[in-house]
DNA sequence: CGGTGGAATCTGGCATGCCAGATACCTGTT
DNA sequence: AACAGGTATCTGGCATGCCAGATTCCACCG
């Protein structure tokens, strides 16, 4: 056998045009600060489909795909909307968030492996220090990797394809929410309890931590966020 | 003014073509029993469309909804399959359904009125008796009756909207669940607990309670339910 | 000047037809 | 009889065009 294999090129896998005008608008949506006032929300099916070349049948289908995802909605003979999420919508979201986070804590602390659990650390380590005022950006991102991490760590995968799903809207009003310092600060201060529960396979401190903590956020959208 | 006002009927809103198919698929495809061995699980396009007496557009558009939903599968260029769920998928689900509910009673201790935690009873009382043996049936709709209700109790939409798409596919596997009746009266005293649990007030109690209940369902499904 | 009627236009819903990938079947060769 | 090659056919993807509900705007009338 030489020992020089054969190197397959991995196949030009044609994705459907819906795929891929799915993914490039879902994409545009995310980004885009709905949040604006001045924000256009309104969408055109035929404009669209002239923009990205191609015709309204594909197009219609990833746009129906959206809607039935909450990112748009389509109102017959009316128009396409991106949807602005209500507060109340937001709050729920931040909820189920937490139901499940603090499930895949539970689950974490059974089923993780201490090595697993170390990646934890890298993504909160880092904002030890004190020049956190001059990283809030970072951090915020930081922040929603340490979630997710959390989360991958439960090893449900129903659980992550669903918060996948919230973490797009609840995204999207991030910008409107005010990191004071002080909330970071004991943000850190709470993922580090956190990390120290799951590494001691407390199970339930794990769950009301994580449970907790989402709930303060909640809180703090409730009371400092102003939407509608 | 008149003390008599006009009476207006509500308008026949013409429902679209594609959401009555998608409505009528998925009544279909829920009330089949298919993890039966000899079940058509497919799908033919042109066939559908004709027995509909609709065109291919809008079933197609039926069709990729319940793709997304997670009910039916379309494979390009091979055909449209209804998916049996795998058991490592449902163990998942119940997961999802654990954490929620219990996420659901915690709400509802907090956010119920008396009077509303007593159709509860309504549910549970009417198997106390030792007639249950004969009434299995029944039953099973009671107790997916009383998880719904400690669901609606808890007043946020979005979780009643996640678990009740998980609920179709549960509800599917339930035909292969052997109730054996000692399960059933341990899960009339589980369902006495949590409603005492609410009625106390007592979150954390309500909250556990709740959740190792549902996740004994998932204990029982894994070890006696044989599914792939 | 205000209000009404209607026509032009805009928008999404739906039907129809063609296309390419994939499969199944059939035929001819060895 | 076994296999290779090609062809008919099946299936979903996509383009195109028409339709009806809804809106907008303007002319006409009181």
């Amino acid at each position: 056998m030489s020992g020089v294999s054969l190197r397959i090129n991995p196949i030009e896998e044609s994705v459907s045009l819906k795929a891929r005008i799915y993914a490039s608008l879902k994409q545009a949506i995310t980004e885009m600060n709905i949040y604006s006032n001045d924000a256009e929300l309104r969408l055109d099916e035929r404009e669209l489909s002239q923009k990205f070349g191609i015709s309204r049948t594909p197009l219609r289908e990833a746009l129906a795909q959206l809607d039935q995802e909450g990112l748009v909605r389509i109102v017959p003979r009316r128009g396409i909307y991106i949807v602005r999420k209500t507060k109340a919508e937001i709050l729920d979201m931040i909820t189920v968030w937490a139901a499940l986070e603090s499930m895949s804590a539970r689950l974490a602390t059974k089923g993780a492996r201490d090595e697993e659990l170390a990646v934890l650390h890298e993504l909160v380590d880092q904002f030890s220090h004190d020049d956190m005022a001059r990283r809030m950006g970072e951090y915020s991102d930081a922040n929603i990797k340490f979630h997710q991490a959390i989360i991958a760590l439960g090893k449900c995968p129903l659980i992550e394809e669903i918060t996948k799903g919230l973490f797009i809207h609840v995204r999207a009003i991030r910008q409107r929410t005010i990191f004071e310092q002080d909330r970071a600060h004991r943000s850190v201060v709470d993922h580090k309890e956190i990390i120290a529960a799951l590494e001691a396979r407390d199970t339930e401190r794990a769950e009301r931590l994580v449970r907790e903590h989402t709930l303060k956020l909640r809180d703090h959208v409730e009371r400092h966020v102003d939407l509608d």
